[in-house]
RNA sequence: CGGGGCGUAGCUCAGCCUGGUAGAGCACCACGUUUGGGACGUGGGGGCCGCAGGUUCAAAUCCUGUCGCCCCGACCA
């Protein structure tokens, strides 16, 4: 039992802090509600990157990069969104910092036009296209940034909410409403399978109530995760904005037709809130667990010895481990790099450069467990005396603390890749599993009550949209319209609320 | 932004009521003994007691103000 890290039942939401501090994945900074993201946790957000990027290059998209500042004007353009996020703007009203008459700095300078730091960038962007496009040839635009934005909340949790995060956002411009639909979609479906296959999440596909969509928007779309404490993790978005924002920004087209018509656009993003929920999906009262294919370090091993002469025998049978693991060349290679007695690391995978390290620093191999198990590791392999001895090293499964014993001549980078594959599906179906046990079904206002208060988790029920009657739920159970499923998309029922006839089929739960 | 709590070493906190030279545990550094799941001993470094005023011979302690953080609500990727 870790004694640095507080037990889920004990106090939930200590121990997610207690997980991130434990795994030094963030820090506070100085400045409330911005967090620092240190090396362990910025690894998994490279993770995150590389294989969503991948995937938005393989849809057409490319990259770009669109500034911070945004003028204060832009924001007024598109009434819904200037109401959905003008609480929440940071704004820069002045240009530099001067001495006064009391010596002491003060801001100097003010702008003519205060800047606001962007909260997401539609609008910008939406300046942008308006001039970049002027026929339906050049149509459709498929851009994509990485960047930081503000947004100037009240109340933060590391990872979940914080006033600046990274997120990715994906801004297309298209010709028919049919496209802007059928990518805005697609989108969805790219972040489903990533949720799914990379992080080991399972995902609801879904559609956003009128009060819950991006102000702003036509439509939006959402991949809702359900954590373990039984509250659903909103884990990503993906908007069809109609022609909002193309007639706020005059995103004109000259079409087939000879006639000018505005574009239909799209936004889709993701953000560094998904490594709070592969924070809380996976991990466990011993610290963070890592789903394989997010894991920077796959395997550390860990040497036991006592006398210098072990010492040297382990080190040659863990040396001749790491080869069958990574290669000669990558070997030979890590040991230009290694020169020092501590952490050796040796790239398993050179693309992703996801590692095996070896623990060489002068510390107990017991501190070293430790060490590794809390920064979520999938696999630790135990090398002393006694395993030289029989040829053979002890390996210890993160996931569920399964140990096994393996002989050094069946150790090889594709066995390896074989026994991380094991956990990448395990670790979903876990997932899997622990969703379908906690989604239930109400068939009335009060078991829908009932359900959310004494057992969490997803309710499945029949609910007609109505602003009103939502925010009473919200206010009598602190549950919310998650979303209308896409797989029940068609099917109609009475209303659990008002008992209407053509109810949809929807999901409640308490979120973060 | 409303209600409650807290600011003393990197962390967790004691000391404050009843004013009198700044404390503990953990962490850190050095050395030694240890090392198959969080070791032990010895020595050491580290604090403008959140900040600014006030009362007093004397303030971590009493008074006033201020700033910050945490929890609960309203708002949110």
């Amino acid at each position: 039992m870790a004694k640095n890290i507080k037990s889920r039942a004990e106090d939930y939401a200590q121990w997610y802090l207690d997980v991130i501090k434990a795994a030094q994945l963030a820090d506070y900074s100085p400045v409330r509600g911005c967090m620092v993201i240190r090396p362990e946790g910025y690894a998994m957000w490279e993770a995150i990157q590389r294989d969503l990027d991948r995937r938005f290059k393989e849809t057409g998209h490319v990259n770009a990069y669109f500034p911070l500042l945004i003028p204060q004007s832009f924001l007024t353009k598109e009434a819904q969104h200037i109401e959905g996020f003008a609480m929440e703007c940071a704004v820069v009203t002045h240009s530099k910092l001067e001495k006064g008459k009391d010596g002491k700095l003060a801001p100097g300078g003010e702008l003519e036009e205060p800047l606001i730091i962007r909260p997401t960038s539609e609008t910008v962007i939406g300046h942008m296209y308006a001039q970049w496009i002027q026929s339906y040839r050049d149509l459709p635009v498929l851009i994509n940034q990485w960047c930081n934005v503000m947004r100037w909340e009240l109340r933060t949790r590391l990872f979940l909410r914080t006033a600046e995060f990274l997120w990715q956002e994906g801004h297309t411009a298209h010709e028919t409403g049919e496209d802007a639909q059928s990518e805005t979609m697609k989108m969805l479906e790219v972040y489903r399978s990533f949720a799914e296959d990379v992080l080991a999440i399972p995902v609801v596909k879904g559609r956003k109530t009128e009060s819950e969509k991006f102000a702003g928007a036509d439509t939006t779309y959402t991949i809702e995760g359900l954590m373990q404490d039984g509250k659903a993790l909103q884990c990503g978005t993906s908007h069809n904005l109609g022609q909002n924002f193309a007639k706020a920004f005059d995103i004109k087209f000259l079409g087939r037709d000879q006639k000018i018509a505005h574009c239909h656009t799209t936004s889709w993003g993701v953000s560094t809130r998904m490594i709070g929920a592969l924070i809380m999906a996976h991990s466990d009262d011993d610290g963070l667990v890592l789903p394989p294919r997010v894991a920077q370090n796959l395997v550390a091993i860990v040497p036991i010895y006592k006398t210098d002469e072990e010492k040297a025998k382990v080190a040659a049978f863990i040396d001749r481990t790491v080869k069958a693991l990574v290669g000669e060349d990558e070997f030979a290679a890590a040991s230009e790099r290694n020169s020092r007695d501590e952490i050796r690391s040796y790239f398993f995978d050179k693309i992703t450069h996801q590692r095996v390290v070896v623990d060489w620093r002068d510390a107990r191999p017991g501190d070293k467990q430790f060490h590794w198990e809390q920064r979520g590791v999938p696999f630790r392999f135990e090398v002393g005396p006694r395993d030289v001895e029989q040829g053979a090293l002890m390996v210890k499964r993160r996931l569920d603390r399964a140990k096994e014993v393996v002989k050094v001549d069946a150790i090889s980078g594709e066995w390896l890749r074989g026994k991380l594959a094991e956990v990448q599906k395990l670790m979903f179906e876990k997932n899997l599993k622990y969703r379908h046990d906690n989604t239930h079904e109400a068939h009335s206002y009060d078991e829908l009550k009932k359900l959310i208060a004494e057992k969490g988790g997803f309710v499945r029920c029949y609910f007609k949209q109505d602003k009103a009657a939502e925010a009473k739920i919200k206010e009598e159970t602190k549950a919310t319209v998650r979303c209308i499923p896409l797989d029940t998309d068609l099917k109609r029922g009475k209303c659990i609320y008002s008992g209407a006839d053509d109810a949809q089929q929807v999901l409640f739960a308490v979120a973060y």
